[in-house]
DNA sequence: AATGAATGAGGGTTCATTCAT
DNA sequence: TATGAATGAACCCTCATTCAT
């Protein structure tokens, strides 16, 4: 499922790449500085001028490439989509077990959310400014959560019965331990106790075992 | 701590409410249109014609009250994070023990979440058009979270080492279960099986117990 | 001449002016607040809400008084008007001859720009705001030169022939050297000096006598 | 001394002039088109729309080329000090001595203000709307007057210690004189008169000979 | 494909004035 | 007379998008 609307994605942001040379890179030039712009400043105090200065072409090369603001924005979170993906997958398929995938996976989320700040907030801001792409995305995200449980649940490491609610449940601890801690982190705490600690709670729970 | 806060920014929205009733109605109304407005459209396609149209007032009325459309948007959140907190506080504090507190928390959360759908985005947007208000409604919500996982601790229910991580993961967990089986609603899972699911998740984890 | 129309000016100022005192009081602190506000910020700067603030009274009472901010601002340069040549007239009338007169009038004009800077910018901006009351003004001020230049050709001091022509050249050096080292003043030149060669450029040119 | 200055304040209004004909085309009706419109209705009635409406762009184009409405009032001042200076030197330069040559100065300023109202208007208004502009015009101006009286001296035309004192009374009354005989003139009074007149008690003062 | 001037709808905010109490 | 909330026209400026070169 994941690889097919991924796969849909890439092909629609790909359908208007020119053909030349010179216009792959323009078009680059373009998605990178969006993506510096609309991180740092959010998607209504990005101009699409600061965009085109940044990228180094004139305003009107702008609209060679992207129809609108709000498709630079679409394009912008796919890309940042995949790249969450690309950086953590490696890891989670190297984990040993099911507990100890989310465990990793936590923790390259957290170590890649404090590198690029930038990435949550644009995914967030998406909620507001492009509705599909924030929930393609988080389905996307879930959906490979979900596919972890499931395995992990046919192998006997996890309870037979894990399966959609519990993977929006990880998602939502993961997105908000990478605010606290990633974000708005005072680096008061280590990023990987914050990970033993979640993936305890999730292992085990919180009660109070005798 | 969670009061002597609350009081404060009660306080501070005081500042500029009149002496006269006359006036605190058109402040109230105002600041309800307000809501209504920025949840159905969000910040930035809410205009100030608009709030005041819905709240029967002139549009120069709205600056005898707000000193700008940010004014307003930051006293709209503050009065959604004490909504929350009234709506929920009661069951919590009926609740027989920890682990059932944070289940009728969320479950009550659920609830409220599918009703007031605007409440949600409000709070949201805030990230990108007021982070202070952001994030110090998240600071309270979780601050009260990790009050009662150390009430809970003491009393022996939980386990004698939860604390602030484990709060900011219990926020996550509600806010997107929240966001999907409140918000996204199919109408195709029961709010009391989310509930339930997601607080045998907190209790005894995922992984399988033999 | 001056006279008639200074008494009239007064009269209509006063047609407002209410018969109880306490009316009397809010009337004075209003046309002094304006004053003040209007000196330091202009005409379009300042606010009724500045002018009833600084006057110690409620915005609504300023429309008791004043039918609009023109008016005020109208009544305030009459005031001027007649502040000015209270100041200076007791010190011509004391001067010997015409020629010395002139001299009198040019330093104390000096001193009292210096010391009520306000008064300056009041009496210009009138050429945007009242042009009437700007005008009226001047003619008042050149009137009054003008009658003591006649007066000094009939006693022989003067060229028989100098008149209103005159009177407005004495007018605009008197002002400009108000403006240049009364208000812009630097310092570096003292007001008596200024008066001093003022004067003597008055009485005998600047034609080299060999 | 002028000239540097005068340089100066051109290379900085020429910052925005951009590099195709057609930008400079539009950039001269805009400016063109507010002083037009700030001569006959002052600074604070004239809006852009229609300073924009005169010069047939539209009310976008306005801010290619100014940053704000203060910005183009400046640049407006700038040119205005430059048609005086370019309108009365000639006449100057071809004057046979100093006496002279505050003569056609003054003429020639009194027809031109004649012809060119809004002139006045402008430099004038600038006192309270770009004090920087109103008073660097006037130190030009007077700058230019000192240094004839200084070249006159200096040929023993005049005395030997005239200075920028009497530089700054001329200006005055060279200004009064306009803003009376020019502006608000009604024709009962000749140009030619004025200016005669006005020389007279520059060249040999007021004070009765034998 | 690239450029940058031109467009104009839209929106937040101000403030003189009115009016009910 | 005094008060201060209410009114709404007016205005400057922004910026996504178009288009002639």
């Amino acid at each position: 499922m994941g690889d097919a609307i991924s796969t849909q994605v890439a092909v629609e942001a790909a359908a208007r790449i020119p053909r030349t040379e010179r216009g792959r890179r323009t078009h680059r030039a373009l998605l990178d500085a969006a993506a510096q712009e609309f991180g740092a400043n959010g998607f209504h105090a990005t101009g699409i001028t600061e965009i085109t200065r940044r990228a180094g072409v004139a305003l009107g090369s702008f609209y060679t490439y992207f129809a609108s603001k709000e498709e630079v924005f679409r394009a912008v979170v796919a890309d940042m989509t995949e790249m969450l993906r690309a950086h953590i997958t490696p890891h989670v398929l190297a984990a040993p077990d099911a507990v100890s995938a989310e465990h990793v996976a936590l923790q390259h989320f957290l170590l890649f959310v404090r590198e690029q700040q930038m990435l949550y907030r644009i995914i967030d801001e998406a909620e507001f400014v492009a509705p599909d792409s924030h929930r393609s995305h988080y389905e996307l995200t879930v959906g490979r959560i979900a596919a972890r449980l499931t395995a992990g649940a046919a192998r006997g490491e996890l309870r037979a019965d894990v399966g959609e609610i519990e993977a929006w449940a990880i998602a939502g601890m993961n997105v908000f331990l990478g605010l606290r801690y990633g974000v708005w982190d005072d680096g008061s705490v280590h990023t990987a106790d914050v990970a033993q600690r979640a993936n305890r709670l999730l292992a085990d729970g919180i009660r109070r075992k005798d």
